[in-house]
DNA sequence: TCTTGTACGGTTGTCTGATAACCTTATATG
DNA sequence: CATATAAGGTTATCAGACAACCGTACAAGA
């Protein structure tokens, strides 16, 4: 590798997290191979021109999101590609519209294929929440942060009904991203007036799934999600 | 937080991946309530008898799965758990058959909205790639290594044709999973007889990309992965 | 020739102590 | 009362050392 490459970090913010970044970079663009060793410590802290804390607190980052392996007394490697261990979604990112509907457009696959596992597998606990997250957003009266968060709440109420504990991991974080990112750009006003037509959508969304109607709760979930994303001035591609 | 729960460390392998599990398992667990603070590094150090520079990069690898914030000056405290940034499959998990069936069924919930995704979204020079992947799994006579790697690729480019990142960073990241952990299964021998159905099905998954056809697409990638997983001798919960 | 033991240099892991940057709070000042 | 300043605590970074471990080269013995 080159490693004249990257030096000149600029001394404001977390200097172990932009060197992770940047030697990160240099592993997921190929530049250092799968299995390539790394330099050593004492000289990446040499070219940084830092010291040797700051670049294992690098190196342990990048282990723990499995982009190197390290083994005492012979080095830091570059791992086979195949054995990263980790899925990051960077909020930032969820600024772009572009990038926020892609991540919607996800969330529809999952949730939707989710509603019909929940009709199928859900326990009468599961089914018990759901009225009970249910019921917490009828009552509250507007759509404010109470609300948001019980939409929240039935969404991973759906996921937790699959039994599926993949679902529940991935809906979760998904939706909380997406969640997060609305509360952000504080489209309020505009919800408001529309959280009766929601709190219908997600009734029928749970008549679905206690009817155990699999084919049914998809297209419930299907609407519910393609009529959110309108609400959203989103344009998904596959409605 | 109570500092007499956690000591006796060990000392055998990686002092801060312990540590980091048993303060992450303190907030995880309710123990340490969110936003509440941790101890100081320096009393943490004593308590766990290690010295600071490990609880530095326990702490470090907490706050990169998200469970923790730290400011300086202040302190760290544990996050919120709205803001966990990470997803983790474990790939010890999927040699629990339940938990392999719960991963495929996350599949083919993405792969299906996928197909339709890419059947809208493709380019020519998506459709020329999947070709490619085709011709070269027609190509390997018998369904060995290779044949394995040009499935993987078939999947791989479909995500891509979706031309959304998120699909293709999840659906390869799990796909890939899957993939290993059929490979360490060893499932090859029942694998080779059943190539031609494999291929024929990823035919239809391509004819119905080529013509933009998302409704087939969909059904036809859920016809192919809920074919392959009846191959697996899985049951998936909803057909 | 082949195997085994051993010494050596290099690398990561851990420890120690110090300094810088930063935040919070209390106190002094106008 | 509002604002500036000082003090103390905490994290961030630095520097240097030793320990644990690995791979290799080389010598000794069969």
């Amino acid at each position: 590798m080159a490693l004249t490459d990257f030096n000149q970090i600029r001394r404001n913010a977390h200097l172990p997290a932009r060197i992770a970044a940047e030697i990160g970079r240099e592993i997921v663009e190929g530049r250092i191979a799968s299995g390539e060793k790394l330099p050593t410590e004492h000289l990446l802290a040499q070219t940084f021109g830092v010291s040797r804390s700051v670049v294992r607190e690098a190196i342990a980052q990048l282990r723990n999101e499995g982009l190197v392996e390290t083994r005492q007394g012979v080095g830091a490697f570059a791992t086979e590609k195949d054995r990263r261990q980790m899925i990051r979604v960077e909020p930032a990112d969820l600024t772009d519209p572009e990038n926020f509907r892609d991540l919607f457009q996800l969330r529809l696959a999952l949730e939707v294929e989710a509603a019909a596992l929940a009709a199928v597998s859900h326990t009468p606990d599961d089914l018990k929440r759901l009225d009970e997250v249910l019921a917490q957003m009828t009552g509250a009266a507007k759509w404010t942060e109470e609300g948001i968060v019980a939409d929240l709440a039935f969404h991973r109420a759906v996921a937790a009904a699959t039994r599926n504990d993949y679902f529940i991991q991935f809906i979760g974080f998904i939706a909380e991203r997406i969640q997060l990112t609305i509360n952000a750009a504080r489209a309020k006003a505009v919800l408001e007036e529309i959280v009766e037509v929601t709190i219908a959508e997600h009734v029928a969304i749970r008549d679905a799934i206690a009817a155990r109607d699999a084919s049914r709760a998809r297209s419930a979930m299907r609407d519910h999600l393609d009529g959110a994303s309108g609400r959203l001035n989103l344009e998904l591609t596959v409605p």
